[in-house]
DNA sequence: AATTACAGAGAACAGTTGTTAACTGGATGA
DNA sequence: TCATCCAGTTAACAACTGTTCTCTGTAATT
């Protein structure tokens, strides 16, 4: 089953992706629901009639959009919450992929804490679908722990929910550092770390 | 020094926060970068121009919303924080007064929601500080309880901060639940409580 | 009573927007 | 080779935007 995409699909696919970058490129000062079919076509220099060839509205583009940012992502997270060493080794791990996805993705980052609440509903609810399924996986991954006998389901659930939200807010800090000095970025890593250890000691403290 | 406020400036204050009230409600599904100025003004009834009459720009009346959303919540926050009653019950307190602020006013918890990341740099740093200041509140209300001796400023900060955050978190989901049936309702109220016993918990083992 | 200040109205401006329809030309498949 | 498909173009549409300037009526001041 090899598909050599056809040099029309292959063309089809440059411009959409084109249309892709730009609008996020927009994106960077400005909310997905003021962001204007024309502007995005115009910077990639192309008619605006030909955005319908590749989606529906702006809403549709902002849907792809995020499963460009949060699809590819899902393995990243297993493999970092599962991966089994030292507690404030592991910590220390997360902080610093999380730092490294913002310094190499800012825009994408950008995006879904500015449209999580955004004015666009399906594109919301697209993040929170994301989200959700992040959580559920962060729950596969602590109920394997050792640390987590005991525990019930919804407990386990809102501890990786916990965790997610807390990766999410860091990645904010992180963006908004992201031009400042390095004390700066510094400052916003161990605030991050403290912030994750206390939580994690709270959910070593549990069950008492 | 009493101002009487004459007839004048009384009917100006009026059709300015006619413009909030307005501003406020278009924001219920749009982003404030893509709210019109015209829009606004053609849901108070009032001319166009009238708008420059009361604000610079749409920016502008963004930062008197944000003034208008967090500026009265300081001295709550402060007292919830601060009455020391059993903790459990205290947790339970501030969490059933998150939601009946969502309840009381949820077009402004979406409004700061929504612009904390949005796409207007003043409306973003207007609410960084009043943030900020809950933190720095936060803060200074956790020092005086006796287990916060032997805490650094820093970790004391940080504490205060991810509580903020996680009663924004909370209101944002119970937002989302506002018309939900009850039994969701409660399920997010008893996720919430959950999370913010957690940290707490972590809070009491910070110093082992 | 006469003068000033000023909130709001009205009209006009150059640009912008999303969407439609009909068209072009090169890749695709018979 | 020829007919078909279809990504992208062109032109036009009514509707909308922020901003300027000029004007009006009335409250506030003298």
């Amino acid at each position: 089953m090899s598909h050599t995409l056809g040099l029309r699909q292959a063309q089809k696919q440059k411009t959409r992706q084109a249309l892709l970058d730009a609008a996020l490129g927009l994106l960077e000062e400005q909310s997905l629901s003021s962001l204007g079919l024309r502007e995005v076509t115009r910077a990639v220099g192309v008619a605006p009639t030909a955005f319908y060839r590749h989606f529906r509205s702006i809403a549709d583009l902002g849907t792809a959009l995020v499963e460009e940012a949060l699809g590819s992502l899902h393995p990243m997270i297993r493999t970092t919450v599962s991966t089994a060493d030292d507690h404030g080794q592991r910590i220390k791990r997360a902080i610093e992929l999380i730092a490294g996805h913002v310094d190499a993705y800012p825009a994408h980052v950008r995006f879904i804490a500015r449209e999580r609440h955004g004015g666009v509903q399906p594109v919301r609810e697209a993040i929170r679908d994301q989200l959700a399924r992040f959580g559920q996986e962060v729950k596969d991954e602590l109920a394997k722990d050792r640390v987590s006998v005991g525990w019930s389901e919804d407990d386990l659930l809102m501890l990786a929910n916990l965790y997610v939200d807390q990766m999410l807010i860091t990645a904010s800090l992180f963006l908004e550092a992201l031009d400042a000095p390095a004390e700066e970025r510094d400052r916003v890593c161990q605030v991050a770390e403290r912030q994750m250890r206390l939580i994690s000691i709270g959910r070593e403290h549990w069950l008492d």
